[in-house]
RNA sequence: GGGGGUGUAGCUCAAUUGGUUAGAGCACCAGCCUGUCACGCUGGGGGUUGCGAGUUCGAGUCUCGUCACUCUCGCCA
């Protein structure tokens, strides 16, 4: 479209030059210019807006390429030809590019200069009346959005997402090719893998009972690409989770930068990563970019600084952990946490002491609203300590506080004292509520960072060993390691790439030894007979010489999404579904035929409630 | 599955402490208007306040249930 979107770089549209007289047009709605005037064009679109003066009429045109008067003059047969100049008809006109007169000129419109007087006009389309107005983008419920798609599409602000996001993708294949990389496509139907989200099922007809399986991403493919020889394979690949929706997250389907790279490092990964990356963010947007190499922050540090594996690095606000401060201290409250184990964790935060009572009940309120079970804090005002627990408090303890957070007069530092993981939660969020409430967050930055060094084990909610992430990852140490290592110790050759606290991608430096992918199957409670049975291909693949390889996948919507500044994933998707995983435009998912199922050996048995339900509709 | 928010005209929103016939802008319909550009002016139609109960003399407003949308936890190798 042709409006400048504030925070981002105009699009760059499409060339469309026809010339010769056409059945529709001699040119688009964007095009005409003052070295057009006195010719005679056609053109066709829809109807932006009618302006009826009684006498002479004005309607903008509008089609992809842009917006353009058409002025009709009552002396046209076609004047009084229609009974509605109803706004989203597609119509064609005939006639002459002719100058506006200075005082008549529209700044606003890059066609400004001229108009065409018609001189024969056609519809191609009548439009109903539209249920929302598509030349304003204003608000407007989800439900009907989605329902009418088709409409929402033409307005601008979702027009121009998705030119950006055919810009981006283009730009993506250049950078790829560029970097050595061949795109590659790998099978949509395919086997359920046995670890990861839930998968979308489909179901076979030739082999009853047996079922394919929508590839959650094209992991195992990708690293049998690389056994076979291709050096770095990359593809803008689709990727099904039945997992349940989030802003950032639309459920069904999305799609990824796959890339995989043979006898490559970690640092091999990143250096590409951080071209494509850094030129992408670079050349669509006008936010300012990290410069290169972005920053790297092992998993436990950023545990302990920012509480997640996903840090806003825009966010100046860290955690610091001051348990050792209060286990003494005359704060029964805080002293009991640690002294049971938990940890109290502190943010310093400078220049606030002076909010108000309100603003510190807020963030109470806030705090527990995510957990905790309160929100301590000590304001520094006037050389004086405030606050409810400072009377608990010897003067070298807050001394020793003041230290810490490096703190003086007009400061604030807050606690969240609990158990370690739980103290970590509620830090986060404390962290990124602060950030937002104190405007800390600049909003013209793009901060990058890798996240490295994950570990290769964690313990689930029963105790026991599993795998942290995926289990392809490469043990840092390899057979060494694992053979001595306490398993939690283990860190893998795992790491994501963070983006103003969005996680685009994780990736790793994968296990290509057979006896190491045994093994550490092995530790996470599974024999050799488990590695055989679920990943028959990579496990045999292994076997016949198979080159060390790494790489990750970038979420391409998560991408556009930050570079359209939109906060919602749909924003930057042509059709998406909505939370409960519905397309209501086209209806899907749907009923089917008897037929369809006998064909497929299936037969539906529905849960009770959904079964009373249907039930009372009949 | 759990928690929060929202739900009033086709769309976006308003409606004081529970109190008259639920209003406005845009859209729609009719009329007027020959230089507007979100044209303007006059008039008109359009509402089971998501749905169902309850409290009350009286409910858009309070309570409960339910549905829809959304954000979020779980889930997301």
């Amino acid at each position: 479209m042709i409006f400048p979107v504030s925070g981002r770089k105009v699009p760059i549209l499409g060339k469309f030059t026809e010339k010769k007289m056409h059945r529709y047009r001699t040119h688009t709605c964007g095009e005409l210019r003052k070295e057009h005037v006195d010719q005679t064009v056609k053109v066709s679109g829809w109807i932006n807006s009618v302006r009826d003066h009684g006498g002479v009429i004005f309607i903008d045109l509008r089609d992809h390429y842009g917006l353009t008067q058409v002025v009709i003059d009552p002396s046209r047969p076609f004047y009084k030809g229609i009974e509605h100049w109803r706004v989203e008809t597609t119509i064609c006109f005939t006639g002459n590019v002719v100058a506006r007169v200075p005082e008549t000129v529209n700044p606003k419109l890059a066609t400004g200069d001229i108009e065409i007087v018609a001189d024969e006009m056609e519809i191609l389309g009548e439009s109903n009346v539209i249920p929302f107005l598509v030349a304003k983008d204003e608000e407007c419920n989800e439900t009907l959005r989605l329902q009418y798609r088709f409409l929402d599409l033409r307005r601008q602000s979702l027009h121009s997402n998705l030119i950006l996001r055919s810009n981006v993708i283009a730009r993506m294949r250049e950078l790829m090719v560029a970097n050595g990389f061949m795109e590659m496509q790998t099978p949509i139907l395919t086997s359920s893998s046995p670890e990861g989200a839930r998968d979308y099922l489909v179901p076979s007809r030739v082999h009853p009972g047996h079922f394919y399986a929508l590839p959650q991403a094209p992991q195992q493919f990708k690293q049998l690409l690389m056994t076979s020889g291709f050096d770095r394979y990359f593809q803008i690949a689709p990727c099904f989770r039945d997992e349940d929706a989030r802003a950032d997250r639309s459920p069904g389907e999305f799609y990824q930068l796959d890339m995989e790279m043979a006898f490559a490092t970690q640092d091999d990964v990143f250096e590409v990563n951080e071209d494509v990356l850094h030129k992408l963010f670079t050349e669509f947007s006008d936010k300012k970019v990290d410069d290169l190499p972005f920053v790297r922050v092992p998993f436990l540090e950023a545990m302990d600084k920012y509480g997640t594996d996903k840090p806003d690095l825009r966010n100046p606000l860290i955690l610091q952990d001051c348990s050792e401060i209060f286990r003494d201290c005359g704060f029964k409250a805080f002293a009991g946490v640690v002294a049971s184990g938990g940890v109290v964790k502190t943010i310093a935060a400078k220049g606030c002491a002076d909010r108000s009572r309100k603003f510190f009940d807020d963030m109470i309120v806030f705090a527990q609203s995510v957990g905790a079970k309160g929100l301590g804090y000590l304001r520094w005002i006037d050389g004086e300590v405030q606050s409810p627990i400072a009377k608990f408090l010897s003067e070298d303890e807050i001394a020793r506080l003041k230290e810490l957070g490096q703190v003086g007069d007009g400061d604030v530092m807050f606690f969240i004292a609990d158990k370690a993981r739980t103290a970590t939660e509620i830090g986060a969020a404390v962290r990124n509520e602060l950030g937002v409430r104190l405007e800390l967050i600049a909003d013209d930055v793009f901060r990058f960072c890798w996240i490295v060094d994950f570990p290769m084990y964690e313990l689930d909610d029963e105790g026991k060993v599993e795998f942290s992430h995926n289990p392809f990852s490469m043990p840092q140490g390899g057979m060494d390691d694992l053979l001595n290592k306490d398993p939690l110790d283990i860190l893998a050759y795992q790491y994501d790439i963070v983006c103003n606290g969005v996680e685009l991608s994780s990736g790793a430096v994968r296990n290509h030894s057979p006896e190491l992918m045994v093994k550490a199957f092995e530790i996470a409670g599974y024999d050799k007979s488990v590695v055989e049975a679920k990943f028959p291909a990579l496990y045999r693949a292994f076997q016949y010489g198979a080159p060390p390889h790494a790489g990750i996948a970038p979420g391409v919507d998560r991408i556009v999404m930050l570079l359209a500044n939109e906060p919602n994933i749909r924003e930057v998707i042509a059709f998406p579904m909505n939370q409960k995983a519905q397309d209501l435009l086209m209806g899907a998912p749907g009923q089917v035929e008897h037929k369809q199922l006998r064909e497929l050996h299936l037969e539906i048995k529905l849960p009770k409630k959904v079964e009373q339900e249907m039930g009372e509709q009949a």
